[in-house]
DNA sequence: TTTTATTATATTTTCGAAATTATAAATGTG
DNA sequence: CACATTTATAATTTCGAAAATATAATAAAA
């Protein structure tokens, strides 16, 4: 986790702040700003924003620099539809593999979910300590699957997946019961029920992504009335 | 495909060669030299090789530079195995969505797979001539399929098969019938013949991925054999 | 007034060199 | 002779500024 360079470093810490929402979908990102925010010079931060590239998280545009990439429905599906097919791939890996220490390690995170997930909604970042249990949990799971190549592109398609999660959240806040989508997704795993667990997670993903797509679609028409008459540059 | 700027053009240099092999696995990639190589400055060098660290085609160790990353036939199989899976899916999505352009492609794309495989195999750059071929038409396969995420995971994932593939093929060469394998995967996506193509690229996808894992298991074999008297460091 | 050129400004991209870090060689010590 | 320490060398990484490119503002022409 320790950063080695400081275009690593530069790289985490934008990174963070794209997948988190901090650094708005479409947003320009200006390279003097960087420098100053980071305390850095234009090779790093350069550095930074091409391997953020290539994981899709910006988009360089010939020579005007770079942005955030922006949020569209047909992404939201598309990312949806990929993670799905990886995350139950990984899942069925990991379950036929997974010893004792993932046992261990699938219980502690569903526990330190159900404790976020019951505690009041009305707290400060709430929303984002549930998400980050909620992703440790799900790559618990997914932690006895031993090929790097599947768990790197799920985590990467993961991090996208969180963007478009985090829309949706603020609204659709705990309206559906994913404490128990949860436990029975571990209950399944835990008992080496391949096919039971496959079944859920296809389904637990598939609520999320609906979610997600439903509040992006109403979006995309709101946006579409309103740009008629304020066509807006961020 | 045409580069706006050096970083890019850099990068797209550096990638043909990594994957078609002129940049030999596990090859330092020394800043130095790549410049003078390119005629370019670190930084649109440096810009490129942290592109390809996020592609996985190279990796940077702390602050030892860059290198070409090196096969194993643990990758080997993780890799195919991710090939299968998103080629399988990518070419249902393809045939489903194919309209008449589709079609006209993949039939020229496959007469000319067709004559190249025919030709005789003594020529210069046969092999380099089929891979490029091979490619055009599991490209046109696929073409249809309007995901771009997973074209585009499905394409990285290509390349570094391909750079398994060329490995084993100096020595497979052409044993088995790829010809007929692909003319039958082709007439099942024309006539939307979805299982019958799944099942069909599923099996052509393990034949070669097979031989690939073949081939390494006995170099490594050889290799563990020879590095006990020669310690080598390339 | 609208459109097209021209100038000015701001940003990105690239370079060449300095600073940092690793590697190799050389020197000294047990 | 082996082994640790120091010195020298080579490489990567980072900086600060120049070059190239785009954006905005201004002026000229239709």
């Amino acid at each position: 986790m320790e950063a080695k360079t400081l275009s690593e470093h530069a790289y985490n810490l934008i990174r963070e702040e794209i997948v988190s929402g901090a650094m708005a979908p479409g947003m320009r990102l200006r390279g003097q700003i960087l420098q100053q925010r980071y305390g850095l010079s234009a090779a790093p931060i350069r550095e930074a924003l091409a391997r953020l590239a290539s994981d899709k998280l910006v988009k360089q545009e010939g020579q005007k620099g770079f942005r955030v990439v922006p949020l569209s429905l047909k992404d939201a599906k598309d990312i949806g539809d990929l993670r799905r097919l990886l995350e139950v791939e990984a899942l069925k890996a990991s379950i036929a593999k997974g010893k004792e220490e993932w046992e261990d390690r699938v219980i502690t995170t569903f526990h330190r979910l159900e404790l976020a997930e019951g505690a009041k909604s009305s707290e400060g970042d709430y929303f984002t300590a549930l998400e980050h249990r909620n992703r440790l949990f799900h790559d618990a799971l997914v932690s006895a699957c031993d090929s790097e190549w599947l768990t790197d592109m799920r985590s990467l398609v993961f991090d996208h997946h969180e963007r478009y999660r985090r829309l949706s959240r603020i609204q659709t806040r705990k309206s559906r019961k994913s404490i128990e989508e949860h436990r029975a997704l571990m209950n399944a795993s835990l008992s080496r029920d391949v096919d039971t667990a496959a079944a859920l997670i296809e389904v637990h993903l598939r609520r999320t992504t609906d979610a997600v797509e439903k509040h992006l679609s109403e979006q995309e028409a709101n946006d579409a009335a309103s740009s008629r008459t304020i066509p807006c540059e961020s």
